[in-house]
DNA sequence: AAGGGGGGCAACCGCCACTTG
DNA sequence: GCAAGTGGCGGTTGCCCCCCT
């Protein structure tokens, strides 16, 4: 299928936002509450693309961001959760409350594909630099959870009824990770879980804390 | 003091999945 | 079941700032 453009590029603002468009959209967010981005900037009075509206509000307008440096166990709980999940960045964002998944992207990227290099670990794979048989292949349980430890949708923006399960066999080693994170076959049908998948192009792995 | 290079980060792009008619 | 519209995600880009020479 042919894609239509996602606005009407020809009138649009591109490039940094400034404090007034800022302004502009915190106040209409808080008017009307978040919704229909591609109509959000018309009635905002904004010259922005629906997806940068969107983009701007949740990656550094939002009230409940954090911002600020990440702390050493905001580190390792990213190392740990990228070595489960890949680059699922909002899957790991929404274990860090505050956090965006483009921050976490962006300090994955700048800080702590480093930090491992340094440490002699590959970014990637997780196993020690050189040491192709270092780890075994093991199998991780991932439950279908749906919610973390308080009871609260893992995702941020994941309806409850969307989590899902599938199964992974997973070739890493965490032994000191213990997230509980459970995942399930696809084809499981768990009365108690809807298994619809939750995180696209992923062939349903639905991943959550108990 | 100047400028070149690299790092950090905000924003854009393109694709895919979900929803709706 | 299909097509179109929309939202969301991950990869990438480009600008700005800081540091080093």
């Amino acid at each position: 299928m042919g894609r239509s453009p996602c606005c009407e590029k020809a009138h649009t603002n591109k490039g940094a936002w400034t404090k007034e468009e800022d302004d502009r959209l915190t106040a209409y967010i808080k008017a009307h509450g978040e919704g229909c981005w591609r109509s959000l900037p018309k009635a905002a009075g904004l010259l922005r693309c629906g997806k940068s509206c969107r983009l701007r509000w949740i990656n550094y307008l939002r009230p409940d961001l954090k911002r600020g440096n990440f702390s050493d166990e905001e580190d390792e709980l990213i190392i740990k959760l990228h070595s489960l999940l890949g680059n699922k960045w909002s899957l790991i964002a929404g274990r860090l409350p505050g956090r965006t998944d483009n921050e976490i992207k962006n300090y994955w990227n700048t800080h702590i594909r480093r930090k491992l290099t340094s440490r002699g670990i590959d970014p990637v794979t997780h196993r020690a630099i050189n040491s192709d048989h270092a780890a075994s292949n093991i199998t991780i349980s991932f439950e279908a959870a749906q919610r973390d430890d308080k009871g609260a949708v893992f995702r941020r923006d994941a309806e409850p009824t969307k989590a899902a399960a599938a199964a992974i066999t997973h070739p890493l080693k965490c032994p000191d990770l213990n997230l509980d994170l459970c995942i399930s076959p696809p084809s499981h049908e768990d009365p108690m879980v809807d298994t619809k998948p939750v995180v696209k192009r992923e062939a349903g792995v639905g991943v959550g804390v108990v």
